[in-house]
DNA sequence: GAGCTGCATGGTG
DNA sequence: GCACCATGCAGCT
């Protein structure tokens, strides 16, 4: 493969030159990032390489550009003028000529994050990093580039050195310009040292890694370890051990796309054996094979055991995979994963030692070393003889190091806080990720009390987000909903507290940036991410540094207790709401799906509140909050757009398992029965064959919505005195079986239940219709609730005209 | 029965 | 709907 150069041209102005027509997002203050990829092979890596260089070569260009793809990346597409959340990777792999721009919404709208959820499932979470970033305002260069040149013709045959650099070494982002608190040389002292995911080098794959591989190694320890020696490290990959990986089978899973972009290509399933050197210089022997799955493969790393007991490795904690250039050597190290409450970070990464030989510079955080500030503190440990000059300097540094891209608060103000609720979101999110890992049930995990603090810590990054000050939002309509995007990307407001006083009235209060006092402010202030005493307009006698505080020492502790407190109450109802008023999600779908339109007659009301997104308060009227949980009562059952079509596929796939599930287990206990009564037959010399051969007939009329029907017939006798607790009991019908009752039902269900007053199919299971039921399906212990069951029957007694109503019984 | 191997399954994005 | 991947598990040693 040849080496190429694109040109790219790189707009921040707003105005795609060249692109005539194309695009009036914008205008010429707008900051939206405007970048025009010219060539014919241009796909999600290229991109995700240009923005690596944007980084490197312009200053200005807000870093988080490459990690757009990730949620927000809006492309306006060449030929309409509309915004479109896009599937960057999807999209950009078919387009040759391509502009695209990143648009923020309004923070507080969420608008945005939900309408990618609902077009892209996938895209859940709106990117912090996006958020962080802000975009210069003009910047025009041209990048050298590999690739492929647009109209065919070789533009350079030699890689540009710059580019080379980069392979060699990766990019170093640049300070974010941000509404941080933080000044532009403690900024990119900081910012050198957050743990920032980023794209590896190039493999030989086509496709691109998921962000989740990306290494995260800091420029600070990149720099140290490179710096001034003739080899560089490339990280290749990273990844979160698995129960799995760390487990005894010593089977490390590779991720696929990994695996054949960074490792030697495999054809033969045995593999071949890799050597790989961990931090301590050992060098290990694994086998790197795959297996054939689902038409694709899966790879693995074996015979892992010892080296992650050498390395003390369990599951949660992280290997990275580098390579050292020249050479092309493997090398191996590791991060670990917090452990309890701490915010610990064990820290290791591999060091070239002036001879060229690994050496092992690992930090260790312990829970003696809290953070304090927002910052780490690092415990040193080092192999006798590894430790260089660069070692304590990297100590140093990594006080700061994993602050992740989580940068939330500043030292060099001087401001401080002991609030320690105010520790960085998204460090919150890197902790609760990986605590998560090791459990068996790790993904249902995630609707434990775990994301429901997640979803906590992301309302407070959305309350500190604030619009961009003093600019007005372009409507954008996509399918009927109201966009309001911002040509400004929102900023980190400052946090404040809010209190509840024993009265009943809320107060809010803030920390001045300056003084580290605290002021009280009217509740409704949205403050700015730098504030001080001066800034406060509110209390003409504490607009100065110089003016006391309003509360005592004590006091302020009550007051900030009181905000907790405030917090966890919060917290406690969100708890409580979610879990008495939300039903599990395929519920809520499955519900939805069969509801259609006709809630609104269960006396249910169909426009309620809703605590489905972050952003929600009362009397909100957002998309999200008018229309309630599934959409129940906005669509009509004929509805054809993305939500309905999703909640039916879904319903139609719950339903589909559920019948799968339950044909197995009536299969299951129909064979059991089948026994039963053959026994029965052998000892009681009657035959019941007819009985059990209606079972297991009955179990399919009734999989087949015809169920409900079987319960009268017009002659025969049914005894009402079912007695459902008794396994024993049977349809003691002369001449009645099971079988014979389907071809003879007339009535439906509900004209049964009629004759039942008391009967509440719902609650009170134990009826005759249970019973029979119960019967039908041979099975003396199933559980009614089953939801496909459930549904089926209910299915049965409330279609009325077609229409599903809720059961009105006399 | 324990451990290993190769594949299958199912959840998730 | 599909690819990925964590993990389960049957069959084998």
């Amino acid at each position: 493969m040849h080496s190429h150069s694109y040109s790219m041209k790189i707009q921040t102005d707003g105005t795609p030159k060249g692109f005539g027509g194309s695009s009036d997002v914008g205008d010429s203050q707008s900051t939206i990032v405007q970048a025009r990829v010219v060539g014919d092979s241009v796909d999600e890596g290229r991109l995700m390489q240009l923005c690596k260089i944007m980084e490197a070569n312009e200053p200005n260009i807000l870093p988080c550009f490459h990690r757009a793809e990730i949620n927000a990346f809006s492309q306006t597409k060449q030929d309409e003028n509309v915004h479109q959340m896009g599937d960057i990777g999807r999209e950009f792999s078919s387009v040759t000529q391509s502009i695209g721009s990143l648009t923020y919404s309004k923070p507080d709208n969420n608008r945005t994050a939900l309408e990618v959820k609902d077009r892209h499932e996938s895209h859940l979470q709106p990117s912090l990093n996006m958020i962080l970033g802000t975009p210069s305002r003009t910047s025009s260069f041209v990048l050298p580039f590999s690739g492929t040149a647009v109209d065919g013709r070789e533009q350079s045959k030699t890689p540009s050195p710059s580019f080379e650099q980069h392979r060699a070494r990766p990019i170093l982002p640049k300070p974010f310009k941000s509404g941080l608190n933080v000044s532009s040389e403690t900024n990119k002292g900081v910012l050198n040292q957050m743990r920032i995911a980023r794209p590896p080098g190039e493999g030989r794959g086509k496709s691109q890694l998921l962000p989740r591989y990306w290494p995260r190694i800091t420029d600070q320890e990149l720099e140290q370890l490179s710096g001034d020696l003739n080899s560089s490290i490339v990280p290749l990959f990273e990844k979160v051990l698995s129960a799995s990986d760390a487990g005894r089978i010593g089977r490390l899973v590779l991720p696929k796309a990994c695996a054949e972009a960074y490792f030697p290509p495999i054809s033969q399933s045995e593999g071949l054996p890799l050597r790989i050197q961990d931090v301590k210089g050992n060098e290990w022997t694994f086998q790197f094979r795959f297996w054939p799955n689902n038409n694709s493969r899966m790879y693995v790393l074996e015979g892992v055991t010892p080296c992650m007991q050498s390395m003390q490795l369990q599951a949660g904690d992280t290997v990275t995979f580098s390579r050292i250039d020249p050479g092309g050597k493997l090398v191996m190290g590791y991060r670990k994963a917090s452990n309890n409450e701490d915010v610990q970070e064990v820290q290791a990464q591999t060091s070239i030692l002036p001879n060229g030989t690994l050496g092992e510079t690992s930090f260790s955080g312990g829970t003696e070393n809290l953070p304090t500030g927002n910052g780490y503190s690092g415990h040193l440990q080092t192999n006798k003889g590894s430790k260089d000059s660069r070692v304590d300097s990297m100590s140093e540094h990594l006080h700061l190091a994993d602050g992740d891209i989580g940068v939330h608060k500043s030292e060099t103000n001087g401001c401080r806080t002991n609030e320690d609720s105010l520790q960085p979101p998204v460090l919150k999110l890197e902790k609760k990720r990986t605590r998560n890992i090791g459990s068996k049930s790790k993904r249902l995990l995630m609707h434990s009390e775990d994301v429901l603090e997640l979803r906590l810590t992301w309302e407070e990054a959305q309350d500190l987000l604030r619009p961009p000050p003093s600019v007005k939002p372009s409507i954008v309509t996509i399918e009927d909903q109201d966009f309001e995007e911002y040509d400004e990307p929102p900023v980190f407001g400052k946090r404040t507290i809010f209190i509840s006083r024993p009265s009943g009235g809320q107060e809010q209060w803030a920390q001045c940036d300056d003084c580290s006092k605290w002021r009280k402010l009217p509740v409704e202030v949205l403050l700015p991410p730098k504030w001080t005493c001066s800034d406060n307009a509110w209390d003409s006698s504490r607009c100065s540094c110089s003016a006391p505080e309003e509360v005592s020492l004590k006091e302020l502790e009550n007051l900030l207790r009181s905000s907790k407190d405030l917090k966890k109450r919060r917290t406690t109802e969100n708890r409580k709401t979610a879990s008495e008023h939300e039903p599990s999600g395929l519920d809520a779908l499955a519900r939805a799906a069969v509801l259609g339109d006709n809630v609104g007659d269960t006396g249910e009301p169909s426009v309620g509140a809703t605590t489905k997104h972050p952003r929600h308060r009362p009397g909100c009227t957002c998309i999200v909050c008018i229309q309630p949980p599934s959409g129940k009562g906005k669509h009509k059952p004929t509805c054809t757009c993305n939500v309905c079509m999703t909640v039916k596929r879904r319903f139609k796939t719950l339903m589909l398992r559920k019948k799968k599930r339950q044909s197995e287990r009536e299969a299951e206990s129909a064979q059991k029965d089948d026994n039963e009564h053959k026994e029965e037959r052998e000892t009681n010399g009657t035959s019941t064959g007819a009985l059990s051969h209606a079972n297991q007939s009955e179990n399919k009329v009734i999989q087949s919505r015809v169920q409900a029907d079987v319960v009268e017939t017009s002659g025969g006798q049914i005894d009402l005195n079912c007695h459902p607790g008794r396994e024993d009991m049977q349809l003691e019908v002369p001449g009645l079986t099971m079988m014979g009752l389907v071809p003879t039902s007339s009535c439906r269900l509900e004209n049964y239940i009629k004759r039942i007053p008391s009967m509440n199919m719902y609650e009170q299971q134990p009826t005759l219709g249970s019973c029979l039921l119960k019967k039908a399906t041979g099975e003396g212990g199933r559980d009614l609730s089953d939801e496909g069951y459930h549904t089926s029957v209910w299915e049965r007694a409330n279609r009325v005209d077609g229409v599903y109503r809720e059961p009105k019984l006399d």
